[in-house]
This record gives structure tokens, sequence and C-alpha cells, in this order.
DNA sequence: TATTGTTATACTCTATAACTATA
DNA sequence: TATAGTTATAGAGTATAACAATA
């Protein structure tokens, strides 16, 4: 009789758990998983195609399909780079920005109360825990 | 200046580097996510395929497909079951059951180790929240 | 009538390989 | 030559709607 999981059973569990959450809050503001993404790695700042690719753990060429599907919704816009005219740089259009923000929001809201019913002491532990076994993941969601 | 990350960002990026790890370890066993996914849920034991659906969180119709494929690849087989003849089980064939074993065991290993820096009792305390975040979430994954 | 599963259809996502344009 | 990006193509994954068989 176990009282307790494993770590890699409760992470892999943890994970389908934010994966549904993220599907779902995605599916609220119209946004695929892939494009919510993509949308949020775009938040900070406009990125050409190469380093969005990277970012996302993408092809190039698989990049391209979803940038295009969300120029044509309008959520981002290609420009092109004065100082290499090669690169094309993917910038979120106001409608972009809030469909993200949106979405961002939403889905910090339904995480937070996931941890909320934790003792106060317990939950800090366990965002401090999180914080050093992410550090080095790619700026895929910000605070 | 922060030196710690919200719950919320920890979260969806402990989630990225699981999904990826999950992807990299699917890829070497020759398991897409999907099909890794389908054939951990099936483990334990055989299910229909609404049962199946419903824990993997999929409609029936798309579950058709992803079991023909893997059927296609002698992963798992279609059975009847006699006390409901609706009722399609799936089950694990030997190879699905070797394939699968070897895709748990990998990502075990490699979700173990990714803690394994930790102090003992910041594990041990991680794990124990980890555990109590996960109840109720489908045995997509078992120790 | 309700449930189980499939089919038909359409779209998104992704990769590999070959290509063009610029550095 | 090397890098940035696209196109062509193929396959996997997913959903919605309509259907057939069984309960």
């Amino acid at each position: 009789m176990k009282e307790t999981l494993g770590a890699a059973s409760g992470l892999v569990r943890l994970t389908f758990l934010v994966q549904n959450l993220y599907a779902e809050i995605g599916r609220g503001c119209d946004l695929t998983v892939a494009q919510a993404q993509m949308l949020c790695a775009l938040t900070e700042d406009s990125l050409g195609m190469a380093d969005l690719s990277a970012t996302l753990g993408l092809e190039r060429s698989s990049l391209t399909g979803l940038v295009d599907r969300a120029e044509h919704r309008g959520l981002v816009v290609r420009e092109g780079d004065p100082s290499d005219r090669r690169v094309v740089k993917v910038t979120l259009t106001a409608a972009g920005a809030d469909a993200v923000h949106k979405f961002h929001d939403q889905l910090t809201e339904r995480l937070e109360k996931l941890v909320a019913d934790l003792p106060a002491t317990e939950r800090e532990r366990f965002t401090r825990t999180l914080g050093r076994l992410v550090t080095g993941v790619p700026a895929v969601f910000a605070d």
C-alpha cells in the first residue's frame, strides 16, 4: 500500500493536467495549442523565423505554415528586416496581442487556483522548487 | 527584481520540459506522443473505445484512427466483448507491451534524474505536493 | 431511446527534401 | 559556402456530423 506517487508519475500526470487546461483555455480564446504557444513566445519581442522555430522546437518549414495561418487570421504580421534582408520578423498584431493577453491571464488564473488550496508554506516551497527545476527552459510563458 | 518565478509560469515551463522529454523518448521508441499516451493508458488493463477515449480526453472518432494505426503497426488488437456486443476492447500485443515498457522505463529514468539533484528533503516535499495536486488525474502514467 | 463504435470530411500540425535569395 | 525562409509532399492527429448495430 503506497501513500505517495513517485516523482516521475507525478510529473507526467501534472503535465497531462496542465496540457488539458492549456488546450481548454486555448479553445475558449479561439487559439490552438500551437498558436497559443507561438503567440506567447512573441509576447516580449518580435522574432525572426529561425529564432522562433528554435524557441518552439519546430522545423522552420513547420513554422511557415503556422505563421501563415496565424497571419491569415490577423494575429501576426511578417515584416522584413532592413539589417539582413534574408530575415522575416514575426510580430503580434493588436488582435494577436489581445488574444494572447486574454489567454495568458486566464491560464495564469486557473493555474494559481490549482495551487491555491495548498497551505502557504507548502505552496511557497513547491513554487521555489519548480523555479529551480525549470532554469534554462525557454521563456515560453512569462509571469 | 524577482528572484522566484510565479507558480503559473513555473508550471507551464515544467510542462514544456516534460512534454519535450516525452516526445524525445517516444521518438527513440518509435512511438508518437499520442501513441505512447494510448499505450500507457492500456498498460494496466484492456479498455473499450469509449473508456479509452474518456481517459485520453479524445473524441471516439479520433480514437478510431489512432487505434487503426497502432493496430496496423501491431501494437494493439481489437477484440469483441461477449458481455456487450457493441463494445470493442483494445488490448496491447506483446510488441505493444514491450514498446510501452521500454518507453515507460526510459521516461521514468530521465524524470527521476531531473529531480535527483535536489536535496533529499526538498525532493520529498516536492514529490508529495505533486501527488496532492494530481489526485483525480486519470492514470495516464503509473509508477 | 441511449450507447458504442465507425465513416466521411476537413483542418491543423509536423517532418523531410528540394529550392531561392541573401550574406 | 552558409544561413533564412519557402514550397511540395506526405502522414499523423483531431473534431463535427451522420450513420449502423446493439442494449
